[in-house]
DNA sequence: GTGGTCTAGACCACC
DNA sequence: GTGGTCTAGACCACA
């Protein structure tokens, strides 16, 4: 997994998870991969990956089960909607519409890309 | 001035002179505020002003007349915009519809706010 | 390391960095001395390493890795290269053969030169 | 006349003077041009030509006689030589030699390129 | 441990 | 007056 250079990695990381619950790759209530395992997989410092876990634990949409390991929450994906619903309608909508007005950006050409965005990363949908 | 916690403050000083500059507040070809006079107004310290000219030298917006000051590029305004614009599209603009697809919002709730948003903040355009 | 008057310290470095990495010490794709080693080594203070480093990133020939340190880019000798016979071609060149045509400095008498220079300098190659 | 950005203004006038000086256009015992009128035709404040005056004055290749002008040294010439001499075997050409080293550039290259430019700036002795 | 940012203050060359 | 560089020292987020 490549990583953008103006976010922390682990704010990343935990994204990336929550993405997988809300699309449903990640059941709710079961056990998610291990620490050592997803820090292979991302090739990550493991640590990294442990502090991803910490703040989606924080937040209530993963637990530690001492032993055992990071299970999801039952709720996680109606969680993680809401969370992300919030941020995005509180500080990433206000920046967008603003520079869409500065760059002279149509609805229309939004909705257009709109259209060619669902058509290739969600085709099943589509 | 006040300064957000999570961007560093030269880099949202640079973005408030690409914003003067764009809004047309400050001319191109014009000389710009003196290091120290800025950084007395925006309250910060004289170096921190500097790397955001530095910054903005090194992307061509305003250039140096030594001994003189710093003046705004006579295609400033377009740099700006075709700098803005690349970054919306090809980071922002991705970010932006795979969350709406995720938080199931609608192209019409979108036109909505856009329309309150313009309305409250460039009501002149409006 | 002792350094001259004329051109600023963190260049200095920064012509330093990429002298290693020309001559092969410092092989491509390889982390590079932490921000405070270089900094204590060469007995400056690290804002002033740091800068030296973040002039050689936009340049492209060493990056960053977060929170592990910066790595000499794996094309680094190419681009050093690169950037110093432009320089040398477009700037340096000319005010050398100009320098030469006013002084009345025949080609013979820089060869001449040329060799003892190779021979101090690079007996090896010699 | 157009200035680089490396190098101080008032030294690159002075190199100016220089050149005009050795290639006979303002010959020896002779008056310069009046600080203001110099400064008009090269576009920069008087302050940076008397600087440049002020600077060649400290090494006798001009003179300046109290409310009648600058006048060239009868030496100036010979003077300007021998400056440039040192300068250039002491400074100049152990870095071009390195450079020449580093970039792999021939003796022979540098030959033609020097054909080339005596040609192309000074055909009349070409 | 790593880099990154900011402040305070000094000193400099230059226009 | 202008910018430019450097130091010292602090604090922070991140891996």
């Amino acid at each position: 997994m490549e990583f953008k250079d103006k976010q922390s990695i682990y704010l990343q990381i935990a994204d990336y998870i929550c993405e997988q619950i809300v699309l449903g790759q990640w059941p709710p209530g079961e056990r998610i991969l291990s620490v050592r395992d997803l820090a292979a997989s991302l090739e990550v410092n493991p640590n990294t990956v442990m502090r991803a876990f910490e703040f989606l634990q924080t937040k209530g949409i993963i637990m530690n089960k001492r032993g055992i390991g990071y299970f999801t929450a039952e709720n996680a994906p109606e969680l993680i909607l809401a969370f992300r619903r919030e941020r995005f309608l509180e500080t990433e909508l206000p920046e967008l519409l603003k520079t869409m007005y500065l760059l002279n950006i149509s609805m229309e050409e939004l909705q257009k890309r709109y259209n060619l965005f669902i058509a290739e990363e969600f085709p099943v949908k589509a």
